[in-house]
DNA sequence: AGGGCCCATCGCA
DNA sequence: TGCGATGGGCCCT
């Protein structure tokens, strides 16, 4: 953590702030049974508490007390109880063929054809690239119709790609920053989230997971719903634990908002990139919900 | 076969 | 009440 220094800026505040962050997270939940103050969390940390709470302010939005009180069980049982399924029909305004008002994002999307599909991206040129973003390395994917992929390195970029690339073993893989360098700026930054030139997206999976990825689009920032909320959405009540598999299969991490989806206690359940970041998501969201936040 | 599920029950404080 | 453990049903890969 000596990357706080004065004297040398972090010019990716972000990505450094983020360690600092998950591990507060960490620590938290670890033994939230002793609730450890501020003071504590730094001193573990080797940090000073005025330095904690900038950072925090800076990556959050959130005082770190605030931001904690954002990823209880309590916040998240506020988030599902509010409507539920409402929440996903009554959003849909423009039916899923158009461009429409999915995701606070605004992305239009497309399916892959079934036959592309099977054919496992058979010549599908696929670009991909690493950025720093608030919630460490990302990895971005992208065919020429728009994103296809978003992961997270946690330090090993190459078991990262492998994870991605073998969804689509058949399709041929460019290293070319420049190319995904704009959806990784644009994907995480919710100033330039506007209607003028929606974010394409391209689905790419099974006819199942593809309509419980539409789903997921239809949650408004700051809320979330539950696998069985999802399962009655796509008209299959009873398949929510298919759902749950589905939605961890979900390539686009983040932009196809999956960290939204919870159990019904509340309960995180799991995340493909670490329940940590799943918090962190749900946090950093919170924050720039408007209206939905604790006091 | 085996999941990022869910519900009903039961036992224990 | 409340929380953990358990068992059975569910339905896609």
């Amino acid at each position: 953590m000596t990357i706080n220094q004065p004297f040398y800026r972090d010019v990716t505040p972000q990505g450094g702030d983020y360690e600092t962050v998950s591990r507060v997270i960490e620590l938290v939940t670890e033994d939230y049974r002793s609730q450890p103050g501020l003071e504590e969390i730094a001193r573990r940390l080797g940090q000073s508490p005025t330095q904690l709470q900038k950072t925090f302010t800076r990556w959050a939005g959130l005082s770190p007390k605030a931001f904690l009180q954002a990823v209880t069980l309590d916040h998240a049982k506020r988030l599902i109880a509010l409507e539920g399924l409402p929440l996903l029909e009554a959003s849909l305004e423009l039916g899923l063929s158009g461009p429409g008002r999915l995701h606070d994002l605004f992305v239009t999307h497309e399916a892959m054809s079934p036959g592309e599909w099977k054919s496992k991206g058979e010549g599908l040129l696929i670009r991909y690239g690493f950025h720093s973003s608030p919630f460490g390395l990302a990895l971005v994917m992208a065919t020429d119709r728009g994103l296809a992929g978003l992961a997270f390195a946690d330090g090993d970029e190459e078991a990262c790609f492998r994870d991605m690339a073998d969804r689509w073993p058949n399709a041929h893989y460019i290293r070319d920053q420049e190319a995904t360098a704009p959806y990784a700026a644009r994907v995480f930054d919710p100033a330039a989230w506007n209607g003028d030139q929606p974010l394409r997206v391209v689905l790419i999976g099974t006819d199942f997971q593809v309509r419980v990825w539409e789903s997921l689009l239809k949650i408004p920032l700051g809320r979330a719903v539950t696998y069985s909320d999802i399962a009655c959405d796509i008209g299959q009540p009873t398949a929510s634990r298919a759902v749950g598999a589905a939605v961890g299969r979900n390539p686009i991490s983040f932009v196809v908002p999956c960290h939204r989806a919870l159990g019904k206690s509340g309960a995180l359940t799991g995340y493909h990139w670490g329940l940590t970041r799943k918090r962190a998501m749900l946090g950093w969201e919170a924050a720039r919900a408007n209206g939905i936040l604790p006091e």
